[in-house]
DNA sequence: ATAAACAGCGCAATCGTTTGCGCAAAAATG
DNA sequence: CATTTTTGCGCAAACGATTGCGCTGTTTAT
């Protein structure tokens, strides 16, 4: 084309100077009451040359991105991929982009994706933290509008919103002592997260005064692990359990491969029964049953928490109170227990 | 703090100029022969107060972003968050930060997320593209690096990296007519999508001349297209066609859900074969056969593809030669047909 | 001794937008 | 007709970083 097409060529190509065209543009005519001819002029020769504005250099002078920044610790797991999806749908419709960054369960790169999305200037973060403490996300806090999603912290002033892990758990582990389990082998995630500390807590209570041998092992949110700890736990002793409880659908995949390749059958050898909805598990031989997180809703209040935190940002009105706020799993009841 | 953290301020504290402090920070210390006591005043004055250079006004100067962006059809499909993940972490791997946008499918939306790609200055796009015919991407793809993935256009000059999905739906059909089914009801997504087509052509040359019987319904990527179009096909008429072939794990689903819901069992009833790999896969009853798509090999050739058209870009050198490449899928036998 | 080379750093323009302030002309008021 | 108000628009300073050019002073070459 022209070469550039910015504010100043359309500027040039109308005779009104680069403020009249940048005010007519944004949709200020009015406020600054430019007059319908020249506003007619000026729309006309920006609709020719399909201009548009530089978002980089809106973003400088406005202090403002339309941009949240997004972080996750495993966008590979189909849990946080899903949140992931949930948050960006809800951001989109609301006119925002996002960022996102993956901090592969590492808080150094946790630190690095936040300040990173402080030195872009995003409007605001919602991220699933890593951090064994809420310090560093407090400062981040500090700065820039910042709630937490599916993890948090004890004691903070910070919002969150989780899903409620301690009931989830507990519902799971009570349901298998009903159905007369008493060997129990939970396999968690990882063990420093709020969730599987909640998880942990919750299958423990439900299982006390009922006479219950169990262990708790595992650190991460993995097939792998899942795998791993499946093995070191029946390999030698196929009957060393009668049931297993996987804190996450991927920790359950890893199980069950390994439960078949030591010959034994979920379900039937061996009670599972598992955290985290998805498709695949009801067509599973057994279909598995497990304990379902109302993701959609979390990531509604979270988006919806995020933006008032926004809003009271831009105007430098004094910060809301934080949202805390635990949503409620349910039990969703199949064939593998 | 002390209100300010730019360059500006520390060259007040030091009393050097912004453009000396510019140079010490940015790395460029000898190329402008600055004084030892200089580099060591200023780096530790930046150390002190914790300077971060504002990256949005170091775009806005230098025209880059370090930031490319990825858009695909539906992030919430497995299919592309394991992609987009994948992605991610190649590029995190190289510096860059991603942009995640996602059209649903939307010629519109893709067009806005393109667009809004190049206002904000990428310096390089991604794209699983949506639409049917390759001009809009070309005119993108003439400003900013851009590679497709996953999809493609015949005759573009466009770069892209996809798996061969007529190779992929020709093994998966021979399979099925090998193993002797002959009525076989395809599946399919996105019709207008080139792996789509590329998909109902191999499926129709494998077939032919073996005698089979065979229609190919659908039109979205989705569990309920699956769904739908199964229930249509043997609602009232159980014995319709004796295999399904699913064009993706998500249709797998439907299928499924909608066979057991008529009370036929895949495997023994109808033979089920689908397109994706997935951990669930194995697990389900039976397992599934499947084509596996070799999305690692095809992230990181075109992640490579993008980086080496970056690269000239910034160099003001000539495009290189486009790489338009197919990487070859693999059928993982199990017991679904 | 004079010129040339170089070391070390700053001036000021630039990227594209936004916005407070002010200025002139036109309109309204007394 | 003199004053005030309103209308319509432009000047220029931001936002924070980068960089071509040039200016001093010192060192080296001729």
């Amino acid at each position: 084309m022209n070469g550039k097409n910015n504010l100043a060529a359309i500027s040039d190509r109308t005779g009104y100077s680069v403020s009249t065209v940048s005010r007519v543009l944004s949709g200020k005519a009015e406020k600054y009451r430019i007059s319908q001819s020249a506003v007619e002029r000026i729309t006309k020769e920006a609709r020719r040359c399909g201009y548009r504005p530089n978002l980089v250099a809106q973003s400088l002078r406005t202090r403002q991105s339309q941009t949240v920044g997004l972080v996750v610790p495993g966008i590979d797991n189909p849990f946080f991929a899903t949140l992931a999806s949930i948050i960006i749908s809800q951001l989109d419709a609301r006119g925002y982009h996002t960022l996102l960054a993956d901090s592969r369960e590492s808080e150094r790169e946790e630190r690095q994706a936040l300040e990173m999305f402080q030195d872009r200037g995003v409007d605001g973060i919602l991220a699933v933290p890593v951090a064994s403490s809420p310090e560093f996300h407090e400062e981040v806090g500090a700065n820039v509008p910042l709630v937490l999603i599916d993890r948090y912290f004890q004691e903070t002033s910070l919002s969150y919103v989780c899903t409620d892990n301690y009931a989830g758990a507990y519902m799971a582990a009570q349901y298998l002592v009903d159905k007369g389990y008493r060997r129990i082998l939970a396999i968690q995630g990882v063990p420093a997260s709020m969730p599987n500390r909640e998880r942990v807590r919750g299958f423990l209570d439900a299982i006390k005064g009922h006479g219950v041998e169990s262990r708790v092992v595992g650190d991460a949110f993995s097939v792998e692990n899942g795998s791993r700890e499946t093995l070191a736990a029946f390999a030698g002793n196929p009957g060393a359990y009668d049931a297993v409880f996987a804190f996450s659908a991927t920790i359950l995949i890893g199980t069950i491969s390994a439960l078949r390749k030591l010959g034994l059958t979920e379900g039937t050898d061996v009670g599972v029964i598992s955290y985290d909805n998805n498709g695949f598990l009801d067509f599973m031989n057994p279909p598995v049953t497990r304990v379902e997180q109302p993701l959609q809703e979390a990531g509604e209040i979270a988006v919806e928490a995020l933006f008032s935190l926004m809003e009271a940002h831009r105007s430098s009105l004094p910060r809301p109170a934080p949202v805390q706020q635990l949503v409620r799993p349910t039990l969703i009841i199949r064939e593998s227990c």
